[in-house]
DNA sequence: GACAAATTAGATCAAGTGATATAGAATTGC
DNA sequence: GCAATTCTATATCACTTGATCTAATTTGTC
């Protein structure tokens, strides 16, 4: 995906259009303009990070306690975000600057699933399972942990570590769920094969 | 800084002139081309991280275990990260698809950085003092969680976090430290107040 | 002050950008 | 079968890109 690898600008639509093998004024037909392509790139990949998080959640163990619904969505996290490094990329390109591309993707994407974590966070912490983290920092210290693996995996290849690997993304998820939300109750859960990915 | 904001290739050199109040041509003269410029700015930029590093772990408590030591890496980092969120988002922009310009900074910059915490880990693991998470994983969860909310600074003011406010910097740290290195010896420090960053 | 070197300013280059216009080719509906 | 519609292909638009050339200006040194 062009603007996973470039961010909008750079990614030009000549490039995307030979990626589809196709011309680039196929571009402004099917699409009204670049950034209506980009929105439609996004939409789209936000249903597949949803399909792949419920996919992956469905392959772990029910949760019972809030706990264990955070270490459900931890885990699924981290796979989607291998599954997925596409979004992430994305997210990390038009984050660093304020835009009314960011605006959008922010009301219509991040704060639903921000406060999906804040929600099952404040659960977990009204029942002391989880360590005295305030939710205002929460955020960006998951996502952050379980994305730049899979954001930066070129560099990630280059230093020797294979992201790819399925016992790495595992090991990954495991850390996670060890540091973020110390074992009280289970050991670490044995979750679902990796898919393909693009 | 124009490369942090948008990436090289949409970095334009008339724009990093106009942001230096000179023209455009100035930049060929006293850099050899666009990409030129850019390593001279990374150079400068891993400068200000060792400074800003050497300055808060100046600030801290001297360690005395291993787990101390990088307990002073993990604040530092995270001081360092708030303070020179360019040189991140540099490097997210930069480790999405491989590039001579990655491993360039790679080679140069990244993997020593990663061998020191690799090595402070495996220092920490030895005696005991940290949780059991394979150092192939943790670089980039560690880095990741310290990072992320300053990199995507503009997207998380949007959802109501002031990660300019020193009491998120030090309660990050915190949340870090008591998550990657659960306390055994010392409760939380106070790190030093913040600088002016741009 | 005078002269040389270093720096700056403006014009211009070929190449690449997003978007559009127009004509041709498939596909659809009846 | 054939017209109406949808999609594709090519050419071209005005504009921006990094780089270069040349001339003007500033700076440093005697």
């Amino acid at each position: 995906m062009e603007f996973a690898a470039h961010g909008f600008e750079a990614a030009s639509t000549r490039s995307i259009a030979a990626a589809a093998d196709t011309q680039q004024p196929q571009i402004n037909y099917h699409f009204e303009s670049k950034e209506a392509l980009w929105k439609a790139a996004l939409d789209h990949l936000f249903d597949r990070l949803d399909e792949s998080m419920r996919r992956h959640a469905a392959a772990l163990p029910a949760p019972v306690t809030a706990r264990d619904r955070l270490a459900v969505t931890v885990r699924s996290f981290v796979h989607a975000a291998a599954e997925l490094p596409e979004l992430n990329r994305i997210m990390v390109h038009e984050s660093t600057v304020p835009s009314d591309r960011l605006r959008w993707i922010v009301d219509r994407h991040t704060r639903p699933r921000v406060e999906l974590v804040a929600t099952e966070w404040r659960a977990a912490r009204a029942t002391g399972e989880v360590p005295p983290i305030d939710e205002s920092v929460l955020y960006y210290s998951l996502v952050g942990a379980a994305s730049l693996a899979y954001v930066n995996a070129p560099e990630a290849e280059l230093l020797g570590y294979n992201t790819l690997d399925p016992a790495f993304i595992v090991a990954h998820a495991d850390a996670l769920v060890l540091t973020f939300l110390p074992a009280p109750i289970s050991e670490p859960q044995r979750p679902v094969r990796e898919g393909t990915t693009t």
